[in-house]
DNA sequence: CTGAAAGCGCTTACAG
DNA sequence: CTGAAAGCGCTTACAG
């Protein structure tokens, strides 16, 4: 069987209070022993147990991430920092996807707090509100992503309202006038603050956004798609689109094609996020850049500082949001619209 | 603090054994006392503490996941699987993202053996063949993505060869006879395999597949593109390419464009594993389709039925790849080259 | 149907 | 510098 701490005891011919001391580097212990029982431990390939240890010490150094789905790109890369981060402090993570549903988020909380994990970034919406107060309350969390206006809970968001100044300054400067918004849902804070920003500086400039030409959208890619088919048939076509993620820019995208529209001739896109998907589009596609890595590692290092210092000012961290252009935007034709 | 078994016994006058029965629906409790149990449960908000269950049950319903690059579209869908089919089955998993790098791995191993996973995951590579035998004679593991002739262990693999294969009779249908291949490291069992299928079959046709035109790459995108517009530049320019994976042809795709060569009218694109990168480059990616969920679907299964019914017959479960036709290949053009 | 007691593998005062 | 002992929160024979 698996060696324990009595085994290496036992052949050192000390108690398991000196091991447990070598092990955890904790008081003074001469440097043969010390030496000696590594030795030891080393031949008995003896593992201590994060179980034990966690029963004992209250720490699993075991972290949650509740995101909505990690096939997609842009939690994957935030999975990524937020892994690399709390591997670096020798935290472990265990991913929960929950494609936004409550049932899913729920299950996946009593899970964490069964074993015990040290903290949760939550990444994820839900209705529920009640259920994220249950959380804070019973163990460290950020939120990352979005605004919680109702509780104090140490949060990490990029700056979105600047984000969607910085698509609108864009196209504007580009000479664009009649211009569409294809948005996830905007009960999303993160969606409101990007609209608000795009259109207050619309409005700066002395446009108004129609209310017909904000299109919202649920499902993704082939909704996204569906929708600026519609769109792209109606009377008035835009000569620009601002895309709150990726995904629907692709879609956009496909159906600018599928419309033989040009773009970026005779279409403008910018996007939001700045995922892998973004540079491989073709028309690669200009867009408003999200720190993704720098959104989990803040996020890590919020939680650690709850966990570790018990910091329980809530912070919150806001991060800037940065315009990458690239192939799919274009000044205006003015024979674009006809 | 947190309830305990004890406070719910307490609070029931009973043991904790009796609570304990309750929790886990073992011997025979009678209803109203069960009833009554849950109702205090309730009442505190107990969680079982799944550390202290693991202590004593052995099991800790949890999975390493080891992989690459979490942020590889690939491996994240895999991942997704993986996750869904274990949290079927109450387990959680962690993510272990190795870069491919043999130190990761090692310290990702230590920390899994450490938390007492019930079994790990194993997609990622690496140069040390000891560790892999170490890991699978402590605990129970299953293979993805590659074949580990060294060793008895559960593997689940697409099948490269059958992949191969496909992607040259498609291209072979097409009238393609100028054809080169983009790879990554031929150290991987998976690309030779790729390969081989991909050369024979060109071998049944009477064509041989140049050695020149084999062009081996290690790191994704830009390596791949860079070394495609090199190629590009030669004398006798291929009229098709087959890419190992999705990112290889997005690189591919994107050198094609500096060079001014439309795909597919003069050079036609195969790429391999159909992630979503696949239907989103313009023009979309025909591909070989790797079942990704399959994949963590079976490989979770293997491992489940090691960790609860002993299996030890290392079962090898080789998955149907897919020949999905999009608009990156078309017939070779007589004009092609010249 | 229910409970007393040992044990899982550690850490942590406390005493020496 | 080192060790005895209690305790973390469960499960599991075993006895009744």
């Amino acid at each position: 069987m698996k060696a324990t701490i009595y085994d290496v005891a036992r052949e050192a011919g000390v108690s398991i209070a000196t091991v447990s001391k070598v092990i955890n580097a904790k008081g003074k212990i001469s440097a043969e022993r010390r030496n000696q029982i590594f030795a030891i431990m080393q031949r008995l390939q003896y593992q201590p147990s994060a179980i034990a240890t966690a029963l004992t010490s209250k720490q699993t150094y075991t972290l949650g991430l509740l995101i909505p789905d990690i096939a997609n790109p842009f939690f994957a890369e935030v999975a990524r920092a937020v892994e690399d981060r709390g591997h670096q402090f020798g935290y472990s993570v265990i991913i929960c996807s929950t494609d936004n549903k409550d049932e899913r988020v729920e299950r996946y909380m009593n899970v964490l707090k069964q074993k015990r994990v040290d903290g949760i970034i939550i990444g994820t919406g839900f209705d529920n509100q009640t259920m994220l107060e249950d959380m804070s309350s019973s163990l460290p969390i950020v939120v990352i992503g979005r605004e919680v206006s109702s509780l104090q809970v140490a949060t990490v968001v990029a700056d979105d309202y600047m984000g969607g100044c910085l698509a609108a300054e864009h196209l504007l400067t580009l000479g664009h006038k009649q211009i569409a918004v294809l948005t996830e849902s905007l009960l999303i804070s993160s969606s409101r603050e990007r609209l608000r920003g795009f259109r207050e500086t619309l409005g700066r400039a002395g446009l108004t956004l129609l209310e017909s030409n904000i299109v919202s959208c649920r499902n993704g890619l082939e909704d996204g798609k569906a929708r600026m088919i519609e769109l792209f048939r109606g009377e008035e076509r835009p000569s620009a689109l601002f895309c709150f993620n990726d995904l629907l820019a692709v879609g956009a995208l496909q159906a600018a094609k599928e419309s033989s529209i040009e773009v970026p001739s005779a279409l403008s896109i910018v996007s939001f996020d700045n995922t892998l998907l973004a540079s491989v589009t073709s028309p690669s596609l200009t867009s408003i850049a999200q720190p993704m890595d720098q959104l989990g590692e803040s996020a890590v290092d919020l939680l650690l500082g709850q966990i570790t210092h018990g910091h329980d000012a809530k912070q919150r961290i806001l991060l800037r949001t940065e315009l990458i252009v690239r192939q799919s935007t274009a000044a205006v034709q003015s024979t674009s619209t006809l």
